[in-house]
Order: structure tokens, then sequence, then C-alpha cells
DNA sequence: CGTCGATGTTTACGCTGTCAAGATTTATTC
DNA sequence: GAATAAATCTTGACAGCGTAAACATCGACG
């Protein structure tokens, strides 16, 4: 037609394959980026293919070529917010050795602030109807994850393989299961509407308390004392 | 045209307005249980309005008289979903006297039981994304089940009004994340891929484990007794 | 008996995901 | 260097969805 796609910006600097010389670029990972504001805006239940095509400036068909369905796109997403998942856990471990209570405790601290940082792409990961979950990428993502949990209590308990051992393994599940259910009601609100606090103050109040109480069983009476932050 | 609707069975038998001498009986509860049918086989995210006309026979437009929204018939369905939930956990504390461990340990089975019974339905009582929160039905049902653990943990510490003691609420607010983790966790099948147990066999194990790690405190080494049935 | 409101149907609109066919650009091969 | 193949993007189409408006039918009530 009249309006080459390529009009601005069609020199030849090449610093890494990144910016148009060829049809799009790298319409793959504009993708993602798209799909990434389309579900931080919309929800999972708002998401469409169609809207992350739009924001990506191409037509609707055109993401075929890269994802073969709106599911391998959500899954690709998935695998990206484990791995953000991961990091955060990491994040708030830093600097904290293995093998203490506050090593577990600021695993569950990062798992939580992750979840309510992110509402929605950490429903993503866990909406298993909407993925592909034979995915390897998408696996490796989930389990890269779930491993920290399990080498937080593997390292207090003093073991190298917590799983193999049944009380170890109830505690792993434990701790994955509070972090999981805490992190799920206070995105859902069911928490903050009783209280009136923030879901980032009350993650920071609740996922070190609970996360105490398991591990080390209930708490006696007085203990005013603040918690340090991430 | 030449076939009119009410042509088998149109006998002025009227037991309690229950067979065909309306236009339809009762639509509307017949839309609440094809509801209920479309969401146990296709899941929340493939749920349809028009396939639960389908189911009732009528047209597509039919529910719009009797439900505003989409929105409106999964938030009553969700109401109904939160009896349920309530209904098991008391069915699993029949018989066990307030006030000790173990009532709280079947509260949290009961609770584990239904989500893993019933999983598309218990997702659908928390994708608040899909659901009028402000329905005052919905908001009952769902504070009517929420009052378990409260009333579990309360009775338990000798509290009238846990939620009103920061540290029984953190208890609260403990048992419940807890109970909804492994349950979504189990749903999703993050555990039974490792484990190769039923999510059954798992959900009986783990939630008596967890809520009584939570509420004493780790368990000495040495422990291999049953857990008797709900 | 006639009117009216409640209940259902039909039709239509815009939206979605997916597919097939055509156009355009890049890469490869002789 | 030109011809050919492959990858990429666009256009158009289709069925299915939720929703709304117009129309039809039935029970009830004056």
């Amino acid at each position: 037609m009249a309006t080459p796609r390529t009009d601005p910006a069609k020199a030849p600097s090449a610093p890494a394959r990144t910016a148009a010389g060829y049809h799009h670029g790298d319409l793959r990972a504009a993708l993602l980026a798209a799909a990434e504001l389309e579900l931080a805006e919309k929800g999972v239940d708002g998401f469409t293919l169609r809207g992350c095509a739009r924001r990506a400036g191409v037509s609707h068909a055109a993401p075929a070529h890269h994802f073969k369905d709106v599911r391998a796109l959500l899954t690709a997403l998935a695998a990206i917010g484990f791995a953000r998942l991961s990091a955060s856990m990491a994040d708030c471990a830093e600097g904290i050795p293995p093998g203490g209570i506050d090593y577990i405790v600021a695993i569950g601290r990062g798992y939580v602030r992750f979840a309510v940082d992110n509402p929605h792409l950490y429903n993503l990961i866990f909406r298993s109807a909407l993925l592909d979950c034979d995915d390897p990428v998408h696996g490796a993502a989930g389990d890269s994850a779930f491993a920290y949990p399990v080498r937080a209590v593997g390292a207090y308990r003093g073991s190298d393989d917590p799983m193999s051992d049944p009380q170890l393994a109830v505690e792993v599940v434990g701790i994955w299961s509070m972090v999981h259910g805490l992190a799920g009601l206070l995105i859902d609100g069911q928490f903050s509407k009783h209280t009136g606090k923030t879901q980032q103050q009350l993650a920071d109040e609740l996922a070190p308390a609970l996360t105490r109480q398991f591990m080390e069983g209930p708490a006696k009476r007085p203990d005013p004392a603040g918690e340090p932050r991430c």
C-alpha cells in the first residue's frame, strides 16, 4: 500500500537485532509484554488474545505464528510468573542464612508479597485449567519455585531431602499450603474487608506470624516486638 | 407453530406447583440445577449461560427473566456452594464437642474434603472477579462458613470472640489459610503428581496433620497412629 | 371476557478464538 | 545476483458467546 510498516527508523543500527529491522522485530517478546499488561489491567477472566494483538499493534491473527493457542501464550506467561515468584522469595531471603526460622519466614514473606503485588499474575499461575501443564518450561519453573520451601524446611530440620521423610514432607506441605492460602485469601479481599488494613500490611504481618507458629508452635502470650522489613 | 410446548402431561395434577402446569414450572430452580451440572462438567472457565439454558430446555435468552446476568446466576450458585461447604464442616464435626483439638481437626477435614469432592464449585466460590460480592445472600453464606473456624479456635482457646484478640485472630487466619491453601493445591494437582496418592487420601491425611501442627506445635518424632475416618 | 404482567422465543449486535487464503518480507540456494 | 523457499503478517470468514430489544404466549385478575 502507500505506507510501508517499516517506515520509521529502518536504520541499520543493529545493537542486538532488537529494533525494527524485521517484519516486526521480535513479536514474540512484544506479545508477552502486551499479555502481561492485558493481564494486569483486565485480570485473568478478562484476558483476550485479540486485546494482546491490538496492544502489540498487529492483526488479530498474528499471534498464531508465535503461540499455537491462547493457552500457549498464557502458559508462557505463567512460566515467567513462576520465575518472578522464585525471584521474590530469593530477594526476601537475601542475606539470611538457611537453617534458621528466619529463613523460612523470609521465604514465606517473599511468596505472599509477590502474590499481593502481582495478584493477576499469581492467579494465572495456579489456573491450571487455562494452562498447558505438560509444557516443560512451565513445569520446570513451577518445580523451581516449589524448591524454595523444600530447601528452607530441609535446612531448618537438617535434612538434605525433606520430601523423603514423611514428617518433614508434611511440614513442607504445611508451609506451602499456608502461604498459598494466605495469598489467595488476601488477594480475594477476604481479610481486608474485615480489618481495614492494606493487603501489603496484612501480608507482612501475617506471613511471618503464621510460618513461625506452624514451625515453632503457638507463641507465648507477650511478644510486642516489631518485625523488620524485608 | 405446529407443536405447542405443553403437549405432554398437561394434567392438572398440582402437587406443589412442581411439574409442568406453568410456562415451565420453576425455571429459576431448574437453571440453578442446570448450572451446577454445567459447572461440574465444564469447570468455571468452560461455564456458559447458553449451555445452562440448553440443559434446562429453554431458549438462550430465557434466563434473563430470572437472573440479570451470568454473574447473578454464578453468584447464586456460589451462595449454594458456601452453604454446602458449611454443611460439610458441620457433618465432619458431628458428635465432636467443641473445645478440643479434635473439633478443629474435624472442621479442617470437612473443609478440605468438600473442596476435593466439589472442586469446580469450590473454585467458583473464591472467584470473586466473576461474582457479585455485594450480594447479601452470598455475603451471608460466606460469613456463615467463615464462622466455623472462628468458633473452633475460640472454643479451643476459651474465647467467645477470638477475632477481637489479635493473637487468636492470627490463629483463626492461620487455620483458614492452611485449609484453603491445601484445598487449592490439592485440587490443582500440585501434590498428587508427586506422591501418586488420591486427592481424598491426601486430604484426609494432610488436613488433620497440618491443623494439629499449627495449633499444637511440631509433633514429636514417633507417632504411627492411624487417623479415624470422618 | 378483556386486559395486563410475567415468562419465553426470536432476532440481532458486537465480541471472542480459530482457521484458511492471500500478501509481504526475509532467508536460502543455485 | 536472481529465483525459490520459508517465515511472518493481514484479511476475511465461521461458530459460539453474552446481552438487549421486539414479539409471542400463558396465567391471573378485574
